[in-house]
DNA sequence: CGTGTAAGGAATTCTGACACG
DNA sequence: CGTGTAAGGAATTCTGACACG
């Protein structure tokens, strides 16, 4: 499931989400679409799978830079507060 | 590996046939991609590895109509010799 | 910050046809 | 029969920007 073989159309169907934020989370670093000779993305049922995580981890709180690295593990859920 | 997720570009990279040849197999009944709204053609794994099965055969001397149905079974390698 | 949208261009795919052996 | 190719059109995707709260 780690082919990169699906266009960002699939990916919307497939998660239910906008190509906008799709494209949102890579620019975020956050998952790592391959890209045709043409530029156009190419995902991966595991980039599905992530992006999914990434878009729960947003609806609990979370902000998108502190999902980088291991973004899934050891972490604690914060709805409000940003420190600062 | 049942979802058509793919487009046909990536069916040509994955099996190194051509994008006529794919498109052929389905003409005669062999493949059946779903399409797009707008009528692109979708493929899954299964029909990759399905595509590789046919091409396989043909190169065995067989031809497209006799793979149709269960086409992988109980079938005689024909090298030439069209009867009639 | 995370997401929506209109804009224009570019990559990709589609169909139907002619060609070959 | 199985496949290549040039042709024109259509669907899909891309980027950069403005907008909102």
């Amino acid at each position: 499931m780690e082919e990169k073989v699906m266009n960002i159309g699939v990916v919307r169907e497939l998660t239910g989400l906008s190509e906008r934020q799709i494209r949102y989370y890579e620019e975020r670093k956050l998952i790592f679409p391959e890209r045709t000779k043409g530029g156009v993305r190419k995902y991966s049922f595991e980039d599905v799978k992530r992006i999914q995580e990434i878009h729960q981890k947003l609806q609990d709180g979370f902000r998108t830079l502190e999902l980088k690295k291991k973004p899934f593990v050891g972490q604690q859920v914060r709805l409000s507060g940003n420190g600062g």
